[in-house]
DNA sequence: CAGTGTCTTTGACTTAGGTCAAGTGTTTGC
DNA sequence: GCAAACACTTGACCTAAGTCAAAGACACTG
């Protein structure tokens, strides 16, 4: 199933992506022609950290995380994506290595950009550089605002976070699934499994139940007002 | 001293910004007639958050901090700028509000880049958009950095790693004038000023010494080898 | 030069979260 | 179907950093 071409949804999809929003159907479908369609399973490696810049990816399905190994053996979430969105873009320009690890922690189909080919056709592209200005600038945002929940939110909040985040709906209750591994989860929220456990287990007093991967919010807005203070 | 233009030497630091160090010089002269200098007294704020959007800025020399305020009144520092950086940049192609609020922590000498200009300006130039994407990856590089630093450092490993930012040298020991008071040190650093001391005393057992706001580093190499681990 | 305010340090205490170790299920493989 | 491996939880304990309070140390004011 590796390296296929786009099909009419996975299109779709990458128009979702912000780097794309402003590009035309006709530029987008010519763009297409120079993609790749992989499809990875679960704990496949995209890039290494070091490894020489190739290509930036977009998510069609499936999860992926960026992280750092530290010199210990520990690992750094930087961030998780999913449908729709784009991840080491900035390494367009870098004529250096990737600075991180991606790997997918579900089976992933994901669009594979080339760089050479994209970094022209943005470069000459003032659309295609908007796109890429306003994916970049949301990633420093992103970035900051996970910077700011570390330093100012306890654990138990930063989960609350989250799980708000994976629900659909805004108010009232709603169940959502959880898109991988608590040992994940917890990393990726700055925390060890232990206290992940101990979040879970507080967060029953405002009406989160867990079970198995599935997580039941009793009412959105009470969650909500609990993470916010 | 407000509102005059750029002379030669705010033109030499213009040119080592990220976004122009690949601009012509000629192209540079004529932009700089776009800009106007500002020196600002320790204090200024340079916009605050909700502000709608009119410009970036460029360091001649000072200090600036960019933080958010929250709710319950405490500050969380998203970064500390000086001489030859730019910041906000990321807001030039956001129709909405600066996210954050931007301060002189000394007194500063900057250069202020209008939106409506530049916007164009980078965008209708590749060499422009080339060093704007290198100075938003830079920011978002620096962010992950932070990131990962307040993840798995301990406060004294991150306050020897801010020290050796401030070392000119590269072994052997070296004095470092403190930019800012210390309760900005700490907060940039992400903990109490209670702990900033505490750490400072610490950092005594490999040869740190403070006195007011001047650092002795006796052996910059061993301080690196004590935050690195 | 005393007096007031700001910045910084120090001390005593609390607490969130990490660590280590032992359990409980659940899945996987033979 | 049973054992081994894995994923998660729970408990007991420890430690880094936060909190609160007080005391020094300058620096500016009148």
């Amino acid at each position: 199933m590796d390296n296929t071409s786009p099909n009419s949804a996975d299109l779709e999809v990458m128009h979702r992506m912000r780097m794309f929003s402003a590009v035309s159907a006709v530029d987008l479908m010519e763009m297409a022609r120079h993609t790749k369609i992989r499809t990875v399973p679960r704990g496949e490696t995209l890039f290494e950290m070091g490894d020489q810049v190739r290509s930036f990816f977009g998510i069609i399905s499936g999860w992926v995380k960026l992280y750092n190994r530290r010199e210990d053996g520990t690992d750094v979430i930087l961030g998780t994506f999913t449908k729709g969105e784009t991840f080491a873009e900035a390494a367009l320009f870098m004529r250096e290595a990737y600075p991180a690890i991606a790997e997918a922690v579900s089976p992933t189909r994901l669009i594979e950009f080339e760089r050479d080919y994209f970094a022209d056709r943005v470069l000459s592209n003032p659309i295609m550089c908007r796109g890429m200005f306003a994916s970049l600038s949301l990633h420093l945002h992103r970035m900051t605002r996970e910077y700011e929940q570390l330093q100012s939110r306890s654990g138990e909040q930063r989960l609350g976070r989250f799980l708000l985040m994976l629900c659909s709906r805004d108010d009232g209750p709603d169940t959502v699934r959880l898109p991988f591994d608590k040992a994940l989860i917890a990393a990726r929220l700055g925390m060890k499994p232990e206290t992940l456990s101990r979040s879970f287990a507080k967060l029953k007093a405002v009406g989160v139940n867990v079970e198995r991967d599935l997580v039941q919010v009793d009412d959105i807005r009470l969650l909500e007002e609990h993470c916010a203070k």
